[in-house]
DNA sequence: TTGAAAGCGCTAACAC
DNA sequence: GTGTTAGCGCTTTCAA
């Protein structure tokens, strides 16, 4: 981290503050007889400052527990630090392992991650968006490809350095970071195929709002498709994701369809649901039945079995998103992107012990 | 939502913004023949303007795209409408439902909710914080009671509402929403010692600085003890939480103490590892062996025994907590809280499968 | 190495 | 209902 020496405010004052007026740079300078402008510099480490000059300010910027104000200093000079990060939802496992690796990025770095959540609707991406666009951020990290015309007019003329994450399918509006989805999907309908499994079950979300479910299904169904095969048996759910929700469309689908010898379903969760319940009916697992899920969710190792699954490789994303924005927001306020960068992260298949190898 | 009408560009320009000046008041107040001060009005909902103007202002805006600059607008008013939300984590489950439960309440609100995440490090809250109260927030939400005396002399003199959430057992700066984690820890032991266990393990985090885990703990001692019993065996970890290391736990534990009759992890996820364990090992549960977890945690439904656990009332704590900053803030910037609020929320204990009842 | 002046883009307060 | 003026608290720029 740099500019270490920040005045955090030692233990100054013991009485609550009681609506008392923000202290201001200018009462740093009166109390330490110093001009505001070598007050600001001391503050920011810019410029040539006397040592003895310098200490005497952060004593008494330390003593009076000042602390800047941001929003004068980002008016001043059309500098924000801060990066616009918009995800559709925290609720699932995968967007806070992203957060995880934006920050790691941003940390060494004097740019700030602010958060907005969409819930998977446009409607309110573009109110997140353009309430965190009028914060003049420095750059945006923003999930997904798909979005309302309005938004996408929005990131374009924004003039800062934006990556769109998790997915590559379809058009950027400037740099992209993610995995194929529709390239998971087709990959472990190969191996499934492989495998040996011909009938097969999907179990996952309403899809109409998640793309990135839709592409892997698309391009599962399409490799399915060409080997002959098509997906027998379908079931989808609303709500957050568990293993209840799992167990239950397992037992569903199941019994409507008893034949399956595959069920794929759109993510770990639920995914380890149904296992959970294949295992407690007593089915030959990978044999009689194989399994497989999404994501590659850590905290799941340790299932009686492991199941199958593919790395959605959450972190790496948020780490590689961050960098693009780190480097490209280099420059000054109000400077565009250098040039759209495109990184394809590739997903790891794991066969676990519910998919069996061709 | 307020203030519905913004205006978000519709599809304006379409060549990329490569550098360009960010669109001003003055240049709308230009297109539209208006001055700054009545577009201001308009963008605002503020004062009386006549239907026309605004008609033609708002429909100028849209065309050219013009998105506010807050930074100038909150300069301005010293108004700004963001509330610092500071946890330590976003890995496991608990506090992303805490801050769903701000969203959730913020969202009829003017106030948007900032993160910071400070991994349980003391002098990360502190740099955190100071760098979200440079932004001259409307409210802090933050995670605990212990922090570091910077940090509280910070707090102390923001001047805005500060409520401190998760936990209740000690001095609050301002306001507090939360749980009782000694009295939650009690009510494990007491229901452990009445369900007939009395040979107890104790499984957890490594907790010099999760002091919510130690005060659950700390009650937990305290009642056995009362009973004339107290914990027999300790395991430690270190890292993110997930099955495998609840496994190894266990494992580790048993064989070590083969003798227990129970086994208490600090959270669910653990727990749940535990669980899968002794399952797989024919462990007769709940008599044999009972079990208990902390958090509640709902994805974990669905598990082939429903794990004991006590809620810990992370989205009402989220809830509460953002309604304390709403009607505190309600007031103009910079004025200090109306009086602090202290809200203490009742885990509730559920028995499952894993815990005997008495 | 330090200081003085100007102004970032907006809004409060007051005039008209 | 609309416009004008004067800042908000900083940083930029230039002068000393």
């Amino acid at each position: 981290m740099k500019n270490d020496d920040r005045t955090t405010p030692a233990s100054p004052v013991t009485a609550r503050n009681e609506g008392r007026r923000p202290l201001t740079l200018r009462d740093v300078s009166e109390a330490s007889g110093v001009s505001e402008m070598t007050v600001s510099r001391v503050l920011r480490n810019r410029g040539d400052v006397s040592a003895a000059t310098r200490e005497r300010v952060l004593e008494t910027a330390k003593r009076l527990g000042y602390v800047p104000n941001k929003i004068a200093g980002a008016l001043a000079s059309s500098r924000v630090n801060l990066v616009a990060v918009i995800i559709p939802s925290l609720s699932n496992m995968v967007f806070p392992e992203v957060i995880n690796g934006i920050s790691h990025v941003l940390e060494d770095t004097e740019l700030q991650p602010v958060l907005g959540v969409t819930h998977y609707q446009p409607e309110l991406e573009e109110k997140v968006l353009y309430e965190m666009l009028s914060w003049r951020p420095s750059g945006v990290i923003i999930a997904g490809l798909e979005r309302s015309e309005a938004s996408r007019a929005m990131l374009l003329n924004a003039g800062i350095p934006v990556v769109e994450i998790m997915d590559v399918d379809g058009d950027a509006v400037d740099s992209v970071v993610g995995i194929s989805h529709w390239r998971a999907g087709r990959e472990m309908a190969q191996a499934i195929v492989d495998g040996g499994y011909r009938r097969i079950g999907f179990l996952g979300t309403k899809m109409p709002r998640d793309h990135r479910a839709r592409k892997r299904f698309e391009g599962f169904t399409e490799t399915l498709s060409k080997a002959g095969l098509e997906v027998e048996d379908q079931e989808y759910y609303e709500g957050h994701s568990g293993f209840a929700k799992g167990r239950e469309m397992t037992a569903r689908m199941l019994e409507r369809s008893p034949d399956l010898d595959f069920l794929y379903f759109s993510n770990d969760l639920i995914g380890a649901g149904g296992l959970l319940y294949c295992l407690e009916k007593g089915i030959d697992i990978p044999d009689r039945l194989g399994l497989a899920g999404f994501n590659a969710v850590e905290l799941l190792d340790g299932l009686p079995r492991k199941l199958a699954t593919m790395d959605s490789c959450r972190r790496q994303i948020g780490e590689a998103a961050a960098k693009v924005i780190a480097e490209h927001a280099g420059g000054n306020g109000g400077g565009a992107s250098a040039g759209a960068e495109r990184i394809v992260l590739t997903p790891k298949l794991t066969y676990g012990d519910t998919l069996r190898r061709g």
